[in-house]
DNA sequence: GGGTGTGAAGCCGTTCACAGCA
DNA sequence: TGCTGTGAACGGCTTCACACCC
């Protein structure tokens, strides 16, 4: 539907709807492009041409209604149905992972775990079960799931990334800190920790020697 | 030292460090660009262009001496000596966190963690003892912190990010599912689960959906 | 021949600026 | 008066293209 819509813009989307939802008071009706803006911390006329692709109006001396937007942005960033997700690695971060999405965000849903480890097979983590990673593609079909949480050690991450991929997911978000390969219609993201540490580390030591050196 | 970095610069020039020291077979002395690109998922020239940056200069037909390289991406990303890190928000997120970067990283380490549940005062998770946020001013002085994750609720979240920079953190990695108000002189990197969870949903089905069409 | 270093071009996302409107 | 919608300008990052070198 519509022109190609920028990863940038479809995460500020996604993230103006759910401050939409959860941080202005239910009473409230209108937005103002400026308070939206305040509140995700970006410029008016970025919501503005961001709200635009939603194809909502917004009107000079009200703003834009918050109904209209929210649901304008779930008819592009929502699954018809609920977004099913599986989730790969059942490790700590995998675990946690699971606990923080349990129940949390009504359009998403961690829907099954995979492991290879025996003790972890049959096991439920925070309501979803763990299943040995050779069910993979029979659970994906089945739960008609097409989005995956990679949580493996990096030395099984490509691996396990060809087989959600051969098993039909078609989005993946990778916590395993090493570059995926995939076919080209395929989607990753990879969140990779150590990088946002030491780009963390590296910007906050150059603002402090900025600032150290306007001051002296 | 020298001129501004972008932050996507940061980020490439950290994961070539990594997948150079880890992903390399050690005997190698030399890569050419089109062999880190690779290995990395990017262009040959971005990476040439990248390693100017370093003041590092490859030979035309050996290469980049890969000692070389690592020791000057070093030089650029590390603190002087190596980064003390923090974590506030002992769930399950941060227990995950530290697990996952226990000895994991030679220049970077979480040496405290911080809650305010009792349960969890004095109690020490994979090696790193927990402290109340009470004490987070002193310990960030003692250890010479300047880098902190932040992976407490959303709800809390901007009240603990003041403390951390009234406490002398310089750059936080965020977990929370909040936008953070900081000074200037700080660097934030808000790593959203929700928001990559439906970028990955959008995209792969937006693949998916161009893929039907072209063969359709 | 094949790879590097780099000015120049291209592309894409953001911001500006302002007409139009409540 | 103040906000929206949007063409146009801007700026930054990536890619191209090619001289230079081994």
């Amino acid at each position: 539907m519509a022109e190609r819509i920028s990863e940038k813009t479809i995460g500020r989307l996604s993230l103006y709807r759910r401050l939409l939802t959860d941080n202005v008071e239910p009473e409230r009706r209108f937005v103002f492009s400026h308070e939206l803006a305040a509140l995700v911390g970006v410029t008016p006329s970025q919501v503005r041409r961001d709200l635009m692709v939603t194809g909502c109006y917004g009107n000079p001396s009200r703003g834009y209604r918050i109904t209209e937007v929210v649901d304008a942005i779930g008819g592009i960033v929502d699954d018809s149905d609920r977004q099913n997700v599986a989730l790969v690695g059942m490790g700590k971060l995998g675990g946690a992972l699971v606990g923080y999405f349990r129940g949390r965000r009504p359009n998403l849903e961690i829907v099954a775990a995979f492991d290879v480890a025996a003790a972890k097979i049959g096991r439920v983590y925070s309501g979803v079960l763990c299943y040995h990673l050779d069910a993979l593609s029979e659970v994906v079909a089945e739960r008609g799931i097409h989005t995956g949480i990679l949580a493996v050690p990096g030395g099984a991450a490509q691996a396990v990334a060809d087989r959600m991929v051969s098993a039909g997911v078609l989005g993946i978000v990778n916590f395993a800190p090493a570059p995926l390969r995939v076919p080209e219609t395929v989607y990753v993201e990879t969140i990779d920790l150590a990088v946002a540490l030491e780009r963390a580390g590296f910007y906050g030591r150059q603002n402090a020697e900025a600032a150290g050196k306007a001051a002296g």
